[in-house]
DNA sequence: ATGTTGACACCGG
DNA sequence: TCCGGTGCCAACA
């Protein structure tokens, strides 16, 4: 498991992000096997063509300096947004096709 | 090798 | 619910 694998795993597991669902970055890194949140967001600021704006916080907040950005994406799918955060208990998915 | 930083997670008050 | 502190891993100077 190379670090460059590693990069591939989350850049998949992140375009398997089917609209309208979202996975906080523990989830994305606990997927792929890694226990480094923080690199999926180091991997997903280097600007991939992924749908980026399915991954938020652990509390269904969005990214900081693209919470604007994100935020008109995901409701642009149909996600629910309860104030400032998206409804995770409706849109967190686990990875599982169901 | 060491210290700092970052699109984070988790716990306690 | 909001805020502060701690742990974790990888990249960079």
């Amino acid at each position: 498991m190379t670090a460059e694998s590693v990069r591939e795993q989350i850049l998949l597991c992140v375009e398997s992000i089917p609209p309208g669902r979202v996975m906080t970055y523990g989830d994305v890194a606990e997927y792929i096997g890694s226990r480094a949140p923080r690199q999926v967001g180091r991997v997903l600021s280097e600007g991939h063509n992924v749908p980026w704006h399915r991954v938020v916080h652990f509390d269904g907040s969005c990214t900081a300096a693209l919470s604007v950005e994100q935020r008109q994406r995901l409701i642009s799918e149909g996600v629910r947004f309860l104030g400032e955060r998206v409804d995770l208990k409706t849109h967190r998915w686990d990875g599982q096709p169901g």
